[in-house]
DNA sequence: TCGACGTATGAGCAGTCGTTCAGATGTCGT
DNA sequence: ACGACATCTGAACGACTGCTCATACGTCGA
């Protein structure tokens, strides 16, 4: 593993976040990178929710959201109310909430993504 | 799946964004989500870099910083410049780099994540 | 031309993820 | 008490991901 520009690696590493906040921030994206999840949080964007209305929301059982709404509450991303047999969540992270405005800000800036060919990815010209 | 706010669930609904559009972020979100992939591209906010320093920053090895770089480059995330036997990689999304910003600014606002033990997740008060 | 080098790539494997299914818990209406 | 209901949970399975290893490609120096 040879390094060409080791002063700049060292600034470089120097300015990188600790190890247990890049893991932290790539779980947060973690939570991010699944279609379904992504659905429910836009969805918490607006307002308190229901399960089954969640589920009919992102368009899965009400199982698969029962375990993302596991997840995402783990991270302490969204809280539930309870009434009744009936369980409110809400979105509960600034931090996310921010991130997802932002994404939801700039969608359609490139439409790259839609065909991951895996070629050379260069510019033709 | 019993909809219980039969009016609320068409709002969202209908302000809900395209499914590809919804695919597309969560594939985004899917490239950040990835420690060794994140610290490249922390790293490659600071400017462009070779294959060999960014390995070193990212405490990888070479042929896994280039699968890396190669799934980025497929997104249209980062973009080469090649001199001789080198290849000087370097941030072509400004989306990406601002999503970069905003997570890198709000680390360390909730270590919660560190232990997502699954348990309950309400506050105990 | 030859070997060293920087990078790129494919195959294969281990680990993780999201889903479904079956079943459990607690709540409501009668 | 009983059944219907909303939600939660664990097990199991298929799909995907990221790594390593071996190898290939183009470039440089001698």
């Amino acid at each position: 593993m040879r390094v060409v520009d080791r002063e700049r690696v060292a600034t470089v590493t120097g300015a990188m976040p600790a190890d247990d906040d890049i893991a932290g921030l790539a779980d947060i994206f973690g939570l991010l990178a699944d279609a379904g999840r992504l659905r429910v949080l836009v969805a918490l964007l607006e307002g308190e929710m229901c399960v089954c209305d969640l589920a009919a929301v992102a368009r899965t059982s009400e199982s698969a959201v029962s375990h993302h709404l596991r997840l995402l509450r783990a991270h302490r991303v969204v809280r539930v109310r309870r009434s009744g047999r009936m369980a409110y969540y809400r979105l509960a992270d600034a931090h996310v909430r921010l991130l997802l405005d932002v994404a939801l800000t700039h969608i359609g800036h490139a439409p790259a993504a839609s065909h991951p060919e895996l070629g050379d990815g260069d510019e033709p010209g």
